[in-house]
DNA sequence: CCTACCGATCGGTAGG
DNA sequence: CCTACCGATCGGTAGG
């Protein structure tokens, strides 16, 4: 890797890291640069301006991506094995990595949602392990389309996630575990009933 | 209405608008200043910095009791149509006014989630016409708690919406209908199976 | 509730 | 890739 290419790099780095922490506005160009091991005149050889960073770090970065690689990780013999698999490890990743989202909410906040279409054209088409596994198991699931399946499953854990938020640490008795939120999701999309 | 409440007043709500069309750092005490009609040092007479503005904005206009009240409109003869129309008002509420949530991102990216805790607090309890409504229809239920139910709906409809963001305006047929996302959420709460 | 102002910091440029 | 610097704007204060 050239000496160009790998500071662009760290910028785009640093500049990922910071949006993430402090959004959009918070971060300074001097504090990407900094993070990065450059003065900050320097970045504007490698870039036009502060929004073409960011663009190029949510275009790298979109969520959506990552959220269905993690998917893609996801294994059992059965359809209910499949998919408490990989509620599991879609749980436990925004668990330990609560950031994971906020690009996306600084994108739609402070950016309008301007940079979404072109990160998706980006993208797109995503080869998914994960929806020819499930697709495989059919006879085990109601007659649901695998993309709606694919979008209650994410949409279950995220909504988990945002709701604990939402209440912050009071009463998790009184709102519910996401395993009892796992179990409707199961409910919904499973030919016979699982055990409960 | 005393002319220094009034002025009070005034000013939250212009940072209200302010904070969840640009985020915090992108709102000036300036701007705050001059949509509230006094200028910017005058505010100081109020508040003791931008901050408590912040806070007491967030406290005053938490999305999540304003999506509880939403559920409260909801009518319905039978635990479906109540459900569904319930649903349907949540996801109209949030399709005309998508900056409903902007106020908790901004929170969750800028402000790392230091003044949840406080709005709770300043919230609870909330009587929920909703769930006492449902309650009385347990018998058309599956066994699931008042509570794990509101999560469910509410979930899947802020799902759909985020998701709909998530993938911008393409491949909507690809990606599924929220219909579709309705329907898998009904299946999983109700006690005999809806018509699909 | 205002005018006037403070030091600090911002994104970006000039010129080497 | 750097030093030095630009005008603009920031949150907040003094003093009336």
């Amino acid at each position: 890797m050239s000496r160009e290419v790998a500071t662009k790099k760290q910028i785009l780095e640093s500049a990922y890291r910071l949006f993430v922490e402090r959004g959009f506005r918070g971060s300074s160009m001097r504090d990407i640069a900094k993070n990065a091991e450059i003065k900050a005149a320097s970045i504007y050889n490698h870039f036009d301006n502060k929004e073409q960073i960011f663009a190029k770090v949510f275009k790298a970065k979109h969520p959506m991506f990552r959220l269905l690689s993690i998917l893609d990780t996801a294994t059992g013999e059965t359809a209910e094995e499949l998919l408490t698999d990989a509620i599991d490890r879609l749980n436990t990743e925004l668990r330990s990595e609560p950031e994971l989202l906020n690009l996306f909410f600084v994108e739609f906040v402070e950016m309008d949602g301007k940079h979404i279409q072109a990160a998706i054209d980006a993208n797109f088409p995503h080869d998914s392990t994960f929806m020819r596994k499930i697709f495989g198991m059919k006879s085990e699931l109601r007659d649901i389309r695998e993309p709606v399946l694919v979008r209650s499953m994410i949409g279950t854990v995220f909504a988990n996630i945002m709701f604990n938020w939402f209440i912050g640490d009071s009463k998790p008795k009184r709102w519910g575990s996401s395993t009892e939120m796992t179990d409707v999701l199961l409910w919904g999309i499973l030919r016979k009933s699982n055990s409960s």
